[in-house]
DNA sequence: TAAGCTATGGTTAGGTC
DNA sequence: CGACCTAACCATAGCTT
């Protein structure tokens, strides 16, 4: 990046590679997390140096998995194949569970960091912002609907299959 | 960032929050890329702005299957818990001759980048730099004899199954 | 081997189109 | 909504310790 001395490709020299590795590792993962802190977006980073070194996870371990899952989801695959359907169904419905509860955290999280934080930020808007602050509260109102109904249907589902 | 006119936390303006996602995940990942060519380490990238949002992934969808899976032998738990003992260990063997493959063409491309686009620099290079080469060459005859034993190994135990 | 420093240049918030 | 621009601001290669 800054002051590329020598070519941009990979760097034979070992000790370079290793201080190079060390502090755009340290740098990525801080714009990682700003952009969650900033976004509020879901993202994790997975990274191992060789095959035989350890992986490493950010932001953490749960959260990896918590993200990966939806990856999962995503490849419309079962990462259970061998499960049947009413199981994977069952798994389905914590799943939707689980969304539900972070949600709500999420939520209150929100109107937390608004009440308490961002009082004299709300004060200071324009009629503009404050219009896009009640559009993003509209939305976490509907999000918290949808989650809500995604866990009814899914509840239905599972007394019509019991 | 750079110019924080307001405080560093969760953008209220929604306008403004979706244009710093656009502009800082395009940095984010172009700065993984970078890291991933400078010291060529495995690395992908998982996120998704709201849970109801498409998953997004980088530098690619098999490639990060490819990472996540290494992930999951690192969590000590076979993702396939159903899977009997026999059929875990074929996959284990399959997987391990898909690391070598890999290793293998890590190598190659490795010893083509030198011949092909460094002889100059090679030329080039202080004693004290061409004995940093000669022990990255060194590190990369070692890691092609560990796969090997390591694949060795592998079938021995598949042979000891049947 | 890693931490601290600094000049250089890449990143980015805000504005315009 | 996004592409483009520019003035800050920040990341980081090369050194030193």
């Amino acid at each position: 990046m800054t002051r590329p001395a020598v070519k941009y490709q990979f760097l034979l020299n070992e000790q370079k590679r290793k201080a190079t590795l060390r502090k755009r590792k340290a740098s990525l993962i801080k714009k990682m997390n700003e952009l969650k802190i900033l976004c509020d977006v879901d993202a994790c980073l997975v990274m191992y140096d060789t095959p035989e070194a350890p992986v490493e996870v950010w932001p953490s371990h749960s959260e990896a998995m918590r993200i990966i899952e939806k990856f999962d989801e995503a490849r419309m695959v079962s990462p259970y194949p061998e499960l049947d359907r009413k199981a994977f169904i069952q798994k389905s419905i914590s799943k939707a569970e689980k969304q539900l509860k972070r949600q709500k955290e999420k939520n209150a999280k929100l109107l937390m960091e608004i009440c308490l934080n961002d009082i004299n930020a709300v004060n200071g808007l324009n009629p503009e912002e404050l219009h896009s602050l009640c559009g993003a509260l509209d939305n976490q109102l509907k999000l918290i609907d949808e989650a809500i109904n995604a866990k009814t249907f899914t509840v239905k589902g599972k007394e019509q299959m019991s």
